[in-house]
DNA sequence: TGGTATTTGTCCGTATGTATC
DNA sequence: GGATACATACGGACAAATACC
């Protein structure tokens, strides 16, 4: 599997800009002489720079350069919210897992699902609920809907593992946009029953629209977390 | 100011495509059918387009084209974390607002204050305590470190009215990148006594970090938000 | 099933404009 | 004013995935 040439001068400023080669406040070399050492076009400099720009690695100054404005973090413990799997997250943090099916069931959407999720009226959809352990506390009730005809057969095994792992492995489905609402709302009596609130009195709710390659609203997520897990971040650039 | 050719029609068709000229799950027209329309080049179209998918209006895929997957959405009343002042969020949606100025001092950076802000030792800053004000109600407490060197001379009656509103139109200076860390925190007694809570007791906590065309971070803020009123939007789209 | 046309993705080179140094 | 550097725009070539007949 090849990698194009921008990705990997993306990836190689990346890393040297992480590995502090070029340091915090630091110009990057100009496009031109970037386009000597990669030996490439301008233009594919400039796609790689464009990508360390959406990251906040850099900010570019019409006739001045590529600043560095990376700064080294204190690399949170959890960090939820990224386009990742709970089980990927959950290994990449080398905390021990589990994943409790609370509710596995098919539903047809009608009127008021359709209202909720934004499903298509008529469908068959699995419905379930999830919560997620971290280091044996419950942290995450997770209620899901899964468009039957995109996701096939389901099982209660796979849920308790990973069904991201199951799409990608098995039916080569990929999630590629993923649209997502934040909020903050009261604790409900689930929420009490099942999750370790800590003493919280309320419960992060992100909901979120997940597409696949051919633009189908395959799945519909309610993520409720334990406010004292959740961290989200953001960088946005004004053009 | 004239407007660059690939952002008119990055407009152009998002336009289009929220005024459902181009519909939901609908492909647009060819790259090639672009450039004849908009009498441009393909990549000027291709850059129009990328804009979309940023913006999670339209999701392409290999040698089929730009499906739309922009949804209606019943605006939320409410939708804090935008890349934009408080004032100009309340004009937006015509609500009454007023900031009440809590703190106003100039500090000099120390080993504390670097290890919460990242601003550099030695520095002089302005520290400002406000509560906001949302028709009548305290809704928001922010928390700002922003650089003497760069902000020049503040007063406490330009805080109350808006200090972005000053340092664009008075000093040219702008924000342009923005990097942001949400948590969810139990309540201090701060926020208790200067907040309406209406019986949560935590807090979104939003902390940022500010960087002007110069690559200046001169501005570290952290905004503390009452649950009930705090409303993140997110899209992303994996390569 | 297979071949062709269409469509997007990558990459290159060049020219011009504009901000910075 | 001149050199440097980024921003925009155009045009062309080829590859790869998809759609169509």
């Amino acid at each position: 599997m090849p990698k194009t040439k921008y990705i990997e001068i993306y990836e190689d400023l990346k890393e040297k800009i992480e590995k502090k080669f070029y340091e915090y406040q630091q110009l990057l070399p100009s496009e031109n002489t970037l386009v000597k050492e990669y030996e490439c076009s301008r233009n594919t400099v400039r796609r790689a720079i464009g990508n360390l720009i959406n990251d906040g690695y850099v900010q570019t100054k019409h006739g001045q350069g590529a600043r560095v404005i990376y700064q080294d973090f204190k690399q949170n413990e959890y960090m939820f919210g990224e386009t990742e799997s709970f089980k990927q997250f959950a290994s990449r943090n080398h905390k021990k897992h589990e994943t409790k099916v609370i509710t596995f069931e098919t539903l047809t959407v009608d009127e008021t699902i359709h209202e909720h999720t934004l499903m298509p009226i008529g469908i068959e959809v699995y419905h379930i609920k999830r919560v997620r352990h971290l280091e044996g506390n419950p942290v995450i009730m997770d209620v899901n809907y899964f468009r039957k005809d995109v996701v096939k057969e389901l099982t209660v095994d796979i849920a308790e593992d990973s069904i991201y792992e199951y799409l990608s492995k098995e039916l080569n489905q990929r999630a590629v946009t993923a649209k997502r609402k934040m909020v903050v709302e009261r604790t409900t009596e689930m929420d009490e029953n099942y999750l370790k609130l800590d003493g919280f009195n309320s419960i992060v709710v992100v909901t979120s629209h997940i597409f696949n390659g051919d633009g189908v609203m395959f799945e519909h997520t309610q993520s409720r977390h334990t406010p004292g897990n959740f961290v989200f971040f953001d960088q946005k650039q004004t053009k």
